[in-house]
Parts: structure tokens; sequence; C-alpha cells
RNA sequence: GGCGGCAUAGCCAAGUGGUAAGGCACGGGUCUGCAAAACCCUCAUCCCCGGUUCGAAUCCGGGUGCCGCCUCCA
């Protein structure tokens, strides 16, 4: 099944074929760390890691770059109002995105680069523009001459009559075009500054993305990404400045994804409804915020509420469980296994699944192959998620009979573990408890109790484990417990 | 004003020409000492109007409503 992507360039769904046969080269629109991530930005990054492991699963070796762009007018503003420096600002953003990241699963990208680390490759950048006549100096500040560039508008659908009737965009005197854009921008007294041809200053925003880019994957990328408020004017000037200086197309695949609104509304801080990860990982779990956000095909806006958060951790507890009670019945096996052997009887002999083994196995293969070619039909994580709840129900069905086989439960495992490979849906790992042996003596006093039908003291034990947060099932295997969350 | 997207059951959400996935909630049932979990059954004709087609949620035209981008933004 060969993998489609949608790609905003061209509008439509394409064959992915990267440059060099199996290895992916992957740039993101990294945050500006300014602040803690939003859940916006989060979805971001977590599809995005998400296409990542999915490559990887189907055998790309994939060179994932995400920048930190720790320089900007945001974080020299916010400098200035906690008294520290912008490296300070950065350092202390950079940790909490981290965190925060690392808290939902997301896994890092191979490489992180910072603009403020590559303020020479921009320079060069930049000289080289002008070396070409695409760019121009006036007063301290670098533009792009946008004129320069015949396919400006291609991403984002602009033409530049259209742009330039759209008047919004802020007249600035200096510029030739009001559509140029800064690729050096002049610094005011006491801000952060590098040196340069055209005096102290910083780079202007979308330089450093096309410098790093091209600095750790080459001239052409095979996947650009970032969020959908990103294809103008930030990835149209990519583009622009980066083929003007190379004559190869930057980016093979361009993909953006929709974004989160809170209240109907994109999240911004002057509307005031921004939602912090960190704020919802206070009452979510990060297993559920991921199930969420992956229930909703990337390029599909999503609306947070309350509501279908709440309505989303219902789902996700029911794959928890099936988990759970895979995993339950399997070590139930182990222990009837060591019985029979220090018994020396074949009693646990697992092959007593009989008939129902080809079937149950030939339907493993099938949804693994559904999941394969929901995932490789541009990603769609929605309906690969419909694909796992069949394949809970089914495992759920097995489960019913009272004898299985190990192969076949390994099988199972290995079903789910492939695909948490690639979503990361199944219960992180939790820390171990010190009251595990209390709990147990409990629970086989309990079930003392069951032996003689005593059901009062039966009921009363389970009552009091339930109020310590421990929920007790019996089961035809046995007594099945666990901590609720 | 320009560009683009979306509208599917009570809720969330797939599906882009062949007769509506999946989840949550609801109702009925099975299992269970009771319960939990699980399983079974039930639950929509796809915003409106017109058109193309043997056939449309899916294509075209026109409405209505919502959202995004055009300025920093995932």
């Amino acid at each position: 099944m060969s993998i489609k992507i949608y790609n905003t360039l061209t509008r439509q769904k394409e064959p992915f074929e990267p440059l060099e046969d199996k290895k992916v080269k992957m740039y993101v629109c990294g945050p500006t760390v300014w602040s803690t991530i939003h859940i916006g930005n989060a979805r971001t990054f977590l599809f995005f890691d998400v296409v990542r492991r999915y490559l990887q699963a189907r055998g790309y070796e994939v060179r994932f770059v995400e920048n930190f762009t720790d320089v900007d007018d945001k974080l020299i503003r916010k400098a200035q109002q906690l008294n520290w420096t912008v490296p300070q600002v950065a350092e202390h953003y950079i940790e909490a995105f981290r965190q925060d990241t690392a808290a939902l699963g997301i896994r890092p990208a191979d490489i992180h680069p910072r603009v403020t680390e590559h303020i020479p490759d921009i320079i060069r950048f930049i000289e080289q523009l002008m070396e070409r006549g695409v760019a121009y100096a006036v007063d301290g500040n670098v533009y792009f001459r946008v004129s320069a560039f015949p396919n400006y508008g291609r991403l984002s659908r602009h033409s530049m009559d259209d742009l330039v009737a759209g008047a919004r965009v802020e007249v600035d005197e200096k510029k030739e075009n009001p559509l140029d854009f800064a690729l050096w921008k002049k610094a005011k007294p006491g801000e952060i500054a590098w040196d340069s041809p055209w005096g102290e200053g910083r780079p202007g925003w979308h330089i450093e993305c096309s410098a790093m880019a091209i600095r750790y994957l080459g001239e052409t990328l095979d996947i650009h990404a970032g969020g959908s408020d990103l294809r103008f004017p930030h990835h149209e000037n990519e583009i622009a400045q980066s083929e003007a200086l190379t004559g190869r197309p930057f980016a093979r695949y361009w993909m953006h994804t929709a974004h989160v609104t809170v209240e109907n509304e994109k999240m911004s801080k002057s509307l005031g409804n921004v939602l912090d990860v960190r704020d919802l990982l206070q009452r979510v779990r990060p297993e559920v915020v991921r199930f969420w956000m992956l229930s909703t095909h990337y390029r599909t806006p999503m609306q947070y509420s309350e509501a279908v958060l709440e309505q989303a951790a219902r789902g996700w507890e029911r794959i928890e469980t099936m988990w759970r009670n895979l995993e339950f019945r399997m070590s139930q096996m182990e222990n009837a296994e060591g019985v029979a052997k220090s018994g020396d009887r074949s009693a646990a002999d697992s092959s007593g699944a009989s008939g129902e083994q080809p079937r149950v196995w030939e339907t493993i293969q099938d949804l693994k192959a559904r999941f394969d070619r929901e995932m490789a039909d541009d990603f769609n994580t929605a309906d690969a998620l419909a694909v796992v709840f069949e394949a809970v129900k089914e495992l759920n069905r097995y489960l019913e009979q009272p004898d299985v086989s190990r192969p076949l439960l390994e099988e199972w495992k290995r079903l789910f573990t492939d695909w948490d490979d690639v979503l990361g849906l199944l219960p992180f790992a939790a820390p171990a408890a010190d009251d595990d042996e209390e709990i147990r003596a409990l629970i086989e006093e309990r079930e003392k109790a069951r032996a003689k039908k005593d059901w009062a003291t039966s009921d009363r034990i389970r009552e009091e484990l339930q109020k310590r947060g421990i929920v007790v099932q019996d089961t035809p295997q046995g007594v099945r417990w666990y901590r609720k969350k």
C-alpha cells in the first residue's frame, strides 16, 4: 500500500516518493519559545510526530528537524516584562516545551536547531540573495524583493495583485513593495543584536527556517509542515527566498494541520481563550488528549470543549480496558502454565482454542492491513482508530472463550503494540505502587469469603478496596483488579 | 474586499459516484451471587434549492450558516 500525502501545493493527494529511496527529509516549523504551548500547537506537533512514526514503521529512515525560534519581537517583549535576557526566556520556554511534549508522548525531533545558533548561516543566506539581486538593504534592514520571484503566491493561491488589493499590509516606507518582507531587521537601541554587513540587527522571521532547513536537510526537503496559519505568509516566503537562492524546489510535499478552536474561535492571547497543554494535563490524561486529537483528521478543524474531552476519555477507556484485560489473560495463562509445570501435567496446554485459531489469525492480518491502508491514505488517523476499535471488539470476543491460545494472544498483543508505536494510545507506564501486597491480601481474604458464599464479607471488602481506588472484577479466569486513575 | 475550508444521528467523527465506518450517550438482552468488564440487538439518508448521472453525502450551479488566512500566530 503506497503512501499518499495531501500536498497543499497541488491541493491533491499524491503518491509519496521521497527524493532518496528510503530516506525522508522532514522539517516542521517549531515553536516560537516565548510562552508555553497551547493545545493547538500540540495538535500540530503531535500529528507530525505520528507522521514520522508511521513513516518509520513503513521502513523509512526519517531525518526530522524542528526548529526553535528563540529570538523575535515577542521574546524581546517578554524579556523586558520579566526583566530577563532573551536567551533566558528562550531557555525557559524550550524546557517547558520539552516537558509538555514529552508529557504527551511526542518524541523529540532528531535535530532542534535554534535561530541564534545559526546567525552566520542566515547572514550568508541573505548575502547571497543580495548578490542575486532579489534582496535589498535599506537603512540597516534587508528586504526580500517579492517581485523578483515570479511564483510568489503559488502555495497559498494568492496572486500578487490580490495581495496588494487586500491592502491589509502594513505600510512601510522603506519597502519597495508592501509585500516585500524583512530578511534582516535593524536592532533598536538596547535590543539583542548581532553584527552584520548591514549593521546590528537580527534575522527576520522567515529566513531562519529556510536557512536551517537547508543546512540540515539540503536544498530540497521531502516534507515541510506546520499549522495552516503558516501557509501564508511564512511558508510562501520560505519558498520564495529558498528557491531564489538554490534555483531548486524547496519542498516536495507541503502539509498543514487545521486548527483547534475554543469557543468556536481560534485561540489567541488577545482573545484570552488560550488553553495550554500543561493546564489541560492537570485534569486530563495525556493518552486521552492524544486519542481526542487523533480521532479527527488532521486537515479538519476541531473544536475544544469539556464535553468532547469527556467523551474522548470514555472512548479511550475502552482501549485501556482492552489492554488491561489482555494482559490479565496472558498473566493468568502464565500462572496456569507454572502450575501445570510444577504439577507435571499438561492441563494448561493452550492449544485448546482449536478450530477458531485460523479464523482469528486471519482476522488479525486483515485488521493489520486495514489499519495500514487508512494510515497510508494521507495519515487518516480517524479511520485508523475505527480499525483499532474493531480490533478491540474482535479481541474481546476472542477473550470470551474459555480456551485461548498463547501464540494468538501474543499475536494480538503484537498487533496493538505495533499500532501503539505509531499512534501511542496504549496506557503510559504507571509508577509502581507500594501497597500491592496489602491489596493482594485483602483480595485473597475476599476470595475465601466468596468460596464460602459469604457475600456480605466479600462485598464489604470490595467496597473497602473501591474506596482506596481499587477496582475488583471477578472473571472466569480469576480476580482482576486495578487502580482507577 | 481577496483567497480558502467546513456543514453527516443527541454528541464527537470517517467516508469524494454504487446505495451511510468507528466512538460516546440512550434503550433492550446475555453473562454475573451481586457488580464490573465483555458480548448481542436497536439507533441517521448526509444544511436548503436546482442540475448532471442508470445511480450523489460524494460531481456542477445557486443559496444559507459557521470557521480560517490575507498582520505576529501551530
